[in-house]
RNA sequence: GGGCCCUUAGCUCAGGUGGUCAGAGCGCGGUCCUGAUAAGACCGAGGUCCGUGGUUCGAGUCCACGAGGGCCCA
């Protein structure tokens, strides 16, 4: 066994199939579980998908934020089950089997027939499970999906009528009226989706109406609205409690209206007589505009409201309950009657005998007419605003009320607000933003839809004596049946025909047509799934509530609410404890993907491209969950690119020379971490810190953060940590060096395919594969069946740390330097100084060797006090003196940079400084000044963040020599390059050219043979072999180089 | 119309509790380095930190108002 050098040529998209397929025949998901199985439980519940449209690309998001916490988790430690689901019911898959069969109506469908019209549905919803499943295992989401909860199926149904059983035996589901956007013309309600495809501008009247107060002659409230029609239905007149308003004189007559609002509401003179709280209106009383209705004591009177604003209007509101949402819910709450003049058709019934079978809209005229004539009418003209009109026949809609059955969720908006105080919500202002505040609004759910294939609503009516029964299970229905039919099919219309025997009166009960709201059946999964209480209470109880959910930003009023509220409303608790909410995937240009757009991301492409890791890690790393994400093939490319080839690269690297030389984690021994060099050090603590912060992300649901810490941990181990030791692996002249080099590489390798596994589980299953079970047998098969990883304090080292920080800053320095003197970097210096008041550098002489050897000088001083090379300059601690001199603190700033370099420069020396300030003696120590030195003109130097670093350019003949010699190698390994030799290749090097290059090709021989593997140089003569001219400082020279057995 | 979020370099994004030269990556121009690297280093161009007002000795950061965009709901 042993490690095999891995191909920089790595094809991600290829490479990710193949762990699919060792994936599936190592079964290594089943694994994973079997190995938590009997550990403490983490619970993810899946938001059930509907199968019946293709997955996108939002939906990798999605797939890939469910997948990554559980991964993550069963590292842990715990025992993660993950049960798929499909949403099976509902009006989306009705629409889909209505543009097939080409049906536009209910009454179409109907006429087609039902139980054929839902055995399409049914056939429908599963149209591209494949598709689903294929592209969420293609991505990596573990789920179990041969064993999933189906929404449509008989236990499922089940389940869902015992909760509802519950509800109902607790009195919380009730018939009444609920007011809809409805289609006269269609003669049906819309759902809000489609309501919002109909908005447009449009003109009504606006019309405001003296309501005449009972005991106040000449007194009237002033109300307004736009929809004349709806005036006959009045019954109350609502005030906001908290808003003033004023009793206005003008003419004969006192106006009731908002003081905010009168000046614009009133034409002509007024003289305000009275101002009052819309408190002190309400009970009034006032004379009904028509005398369609009896007189009632509750009826005419003024109630308080919220929702009244003095935005428009007058601050009066007419309320008419069938035909306003809020209007319903003020009679709802105040026991008010509910007036319905008109017909499913749209028109006037009966109740109102002067426009009886008008439709409404084009009664307006007559009614305002109606209105002026008897001296009602104050004002009348026309109003612009968006309305809504239906998307497929273009009419008007009208609000309107129907009868449906409720759950009465308001009342227990107090347990809801509470148990949503327990729930963890990523983004955080989610629990009292957009979740918290639908709460504090949240209205009775209106549960019944009047559909064909859905859940059917379980409640049985006895023609008889008008009982009411609802059904908990099957069994029950069972024994109070008096016809089944056969087979028994809880779906229309089979279910439809199950009679059942009245309990009261012994008559026939037969079903409700309604069926039951989708949210209703995924809202119900943390029961269904299970088929509770019927079947698995054991699983059931240890699976609820869920640990984590995940899901579209738009599931607070969706599945997040619907989990909520059953959850409270049957259990009295949350049914999660954390919720990661994602935004939208923009395209490349932020724009929202939409068919119509044309500029919709096909999944597949981006996967076959760059491969799912990349895909998914870009999801994670490139902004957190709550904010959208504009996605483009660019953007996926350059994760790939800039992360995962770095890495890929630093693999390679490892796996080519820990094969070269042998080297065997488990045999070679690892040197304790404090003999290591302060390189290897400093990586350790690195690695420490990543494995914290990585650690602590995920517990606290960020994958984002935890993503970029592992970048940045790549960034570091490639481009310094690697390129720093690269002379130490294969060259190695010092084997404890080498020990240590490779085992501190390794586990740095080791450890970050492990951080890495539950965002990016193929390629850090590959990483795993080659690096442990490479070498490991005993290992466990799969990075995902390992432990994650700790966090070694002891290996944190802050001081290291810091001076590594400080070392790379005074190599930028120096290179810059370097770079305005243009010397280039291969021509050897003879020093270099940095100067730095405190540096942490002092402490660690292997670091500045380091340094020195990057910026190639002979020697690095540090010169941390009195130097001639720079100025320095003398700042006050802001944060120090600010809170302690407030104002004066600017005066000081200004004395301190008014002193002369030579009293800087003492200063700074002394680490005090006394100053005289409006006539005071003030006197600052090192704690509240702040050095800083600055290169000093006409030395070749570099300065910032405090550290200045100066060059000595003075080239002596041996260092020119020793430049040339290094730039020759250079040329001599390109060359080595170009001819494709193997690393290990043994060759003879002939070089020939001018007299100065031979000479210093001679004087370092060594050197020079060392470095490109020559057996022998010949100097001044050619070989056998690949030959090249080149230009070596400006020196024509011909290398020839032949390769030997 | 209501609620929530966002606005920092051409693009994608960082910028605890306010502390005084605003950062990274990509892209662009140049220079350099390299037998792991499709990489890397250095320099440069590129910023009214959306605007206005306020609090403060000091505001990208806190407050108010406004603008633009997005999402959800009407």
């Amino acid at each position: 066994m042993g490690f095999s050098p891995a191909s920089p040529r790595v094809n991600f998209p290829e490479l990710e199939e193949r762990i699919l397929g060792f994936w599936a025949e190592q079964d290594v998901f089943r694994k994973t579980l079997q190995a938590r199985e009997g550990r403490p439980q983490f619970t993810f519940y899946e938001g059930p998908p509907t199968a019946n449209g293709l997955p996108g690309v939002h939906h990798v998001l999605a797939r890939a934020y469910k997948d990554a916490i559980p991964r993550y988790r069963t590292m842990r430690g715990y025992f993660v089950p993950r049960k798929a689901g499909w949403d099976t019911h509902g009006l989306p898959v009705e629409i889909e089997v209505e543009k097939e069969l080409g049906l536009n109506s209910k009454r179409e469908i109907e006429a087609y027939g039902v139980a054929e019209f839902n055995r399409r549905c049914k056939e429908s919803v599963f149209r591209y499970e494949r598709e689903w499943v294929r592209l969420s295992e293609r991505i990596g989401f573990w789920l179990d999906y041969d064993r999933p909860y189906v929404t449509y199926s008989d236990e499922y149904i089940e389940s869902v009528w015992w909760i509802l059983r519950q509800l109902w035996d607790r009195g919380l589901l009730y018939q009444g009226y609920k007011v809809v956007p409805y289609c006269p013309r269609c003669g049906t309600p819309l759902s809000s989706h489609e309501v919002a495809l109909g908005y447009q501008e449009t003109e009504d009247p606006s019309v405001y109406v003296r309501m005449r107060l009972r005991g106040q002659p000449d007194t009237s409230l002033l109300v307004w609205t736009t929809t004349p029609w709806t005036l006959p239905a009045n019954v109350a007149c609502a005030v906001h409690p908290q808003v003033t308003y004023v009793k206005a004189r003008q003419g004969g007559e006192v106006l009731v209206v908002a003081r905010d609002l009168a000046e614009r509401v009133l034409q002509g003179p007024y003289q305000v007589e009275e101002e009052v709280r819309g408190q002190a209106l309400v009970g009034l009383s006032y004379e009904p505009l028509f005398r369609f209705y009896p007189e009632d004591d509750r009826l005419w009177r003024v109630w308080a409201a919220d929702f009244v604003t003095t935005e428009e209007g007058t601050g009066v509101v007419h309320i008419a309950p069938a035909y306003g949402e809020e209007d319903m819910e003020l009679a709802r709450r105040h026991g008010l009657p509910v007036f319905h003049p008109v017909g499913p058709d749209g028109r006037y019934t009966a109740e109102v005998p002067p426009w009886a079978g008008r439709f409404v809209k084009e009664a307006d005229p007559e009614i305002v007419e109606d209105l002026q004539g008897r001296g009602l009418l104050y004002r009348s003209g026309t109003y612009r605003h968006t309305y809504p009109f239906c998307w497929r026949c273009d009419s008007p809609l009208l609000y309107y009320a129907r009868t449906s059955w409720h759950v009465a969720v308001t009342r227990c908006k107090e347990q809801l607000l509470r148990a949503n105080e327990e729930i963890r919500w990523v983004p955080e202002h989610i629990q009292h933003g957009r979740f918290g505040n639908w709460l504090e609004n949240v209205v009775d759910w209106a549960l019944s839809r009047e559909r064909y294939w859905g859940t059917p609503l379980p409640v049985w009516v006895c023609e008889g004596c008008g009982a009411q029964h609802c059904v908990g299970s099957l069994a029950e229905l069972r024994e109070m049946a008096t016809h089944l039919p056969d087979p028994l099919e809880l779906h229309r219309p089979y279910v439809d025909q199950v009679l059942l025997r009245c309990a009261r009166c012994g008559g026939t009960m037969r079903r409700v047509p309604d069926l039951i709201d989708v949210w209703f059946d995924s809202g119900a999964m943390p029961v269904a799934q299970w088929h509770y209480p019927f079947e698995n209470r054991e699983w059931f109880e240890r699976s609820f509530p869920a640990d984590y959910i995940c899901e579209g930003i738009d599931q607070t009023r969706g599945w997040f609410y619907s989990l909520h509220a059953i959850s409270v409303l049957l259990f009295g608790r949350p049914a999660y404890r954390n919720c990661v909410c994602l935004e939208l995937v923009l395209d490349e240009r932020g724009e929202k993907m939409s068919k119509s757009r044309g500029n919709v991301l096909d999944p597949w492409a981006l996967i076959h491209r760059f491969g799912a890791d990349a895909l998914r890690w870009f999801f994670f790393s490139v902004s957190p969950p709550g904010i959208p994400k504009r996605l483009g093939p660019a953007a996926v490319e350059e994760v790939v690119r800039r992360f995962f080839l770095t890495l890929w690269n630093t693999y390679v690297f490892f796996t080519t020379y820990a094969s070269l030389d042998g080297f065997d984690p488990l045999r070679w021994p690892a040197p304790p971490v404090r003999e290591r060099p302060a390189l290897d050090r400093w990586l350790r603590s690195r690695l420490a810190a990543v494995v914290a912060d990585v650690t602590d992300h995920m517990e606290n649901y960020n994958p984002t953060d935890a993503a970029r810490a592992v970048e940045a941990f790549v960034e570091d181990l490639s481009t310094w940590y690697v390129r720093r030791g690269r002379r130490r692996y294969w060259k190695a002249k010092d084997p404890h060096d080498q020990r240590s080099a490779y085992h501190t590489l390794y586990e740095a390798l080791v450890t970050t395919a492990k951080l890495m596994a539950p965002l990016a589980p193929f390629l850090s299953e590959e990483l795993y594969q080659g690096l442990v079970r490479a070498v490991d047998p005993t290992a466990p098969v799969s990075v995902h069946l390992t432990d994650w990883p700790e966090a070694r304090e002891e290996d944190r080292d802050p001081e290291l740390e810091r001076a590594m920080e400080e070392a790379r800053w005074v190599v930028s320095l120096g290179r810059a330097a370097r770079s305005r003197a243009r010397i280039r970097v291969r021509q050897p210096l003879p020093a270099a100084v940095v100067v730095a008041p405190r540096s942490a550098l002092e402490q660690y002489p292997e670091l500045v060797a380091h340094v020195c050897d990057e910026l190639n000088c002979k020697r690095v001083d540090l010169a941390s006090h009195e130097s001639g090379f720079v100025d320095y300059e003398v700042r006050p601690r802001f944060d120090v003196l600010g809170p302690r001199y407030g104002a004066r603190v600017q005066v000081l700033a200004a004395a301190l940079q008014g002193m002369s370099p030579e009293q800087a420069r003492q200063a700074a020396a002394e680490g005090r400084v006394v100053l005289e300030v409006d006539g005071e003696r003030v006197e600052l120590g090192s704690q509240e000044l702040e050095v800083r030195v600055r290169e000093r003109e006409g030395f070749v130097a570099e300065g910032g963040r405090g550290f200045v670093v100066v060059l000595d350019t003075q080239l002596t003949p041996e260092l020119q020599r020793e430049g040339l010699v290094r730039e020759l190698v250079h040329h001599v390994q390109q060359l080595r390059r170009e001819a494709e030799l193997r690393v290990d290749q043994r060759v003879v090097l002939g070089v020939e050219g001018p007299p100065e290059v031979l000479e210093a090709v001679e004087e370092h021989r060594g050197t020079v043979a060392e470095e490109v593997l020559a057996m022998g140089v010949q100097v001044g003569a050619s070989v056998e072999g690949f030959r090249k001219q080149v230009s070596v400082v400006g020196h024509p020279v011909t290398l020839t180089l032949q390769p030997v057995a």
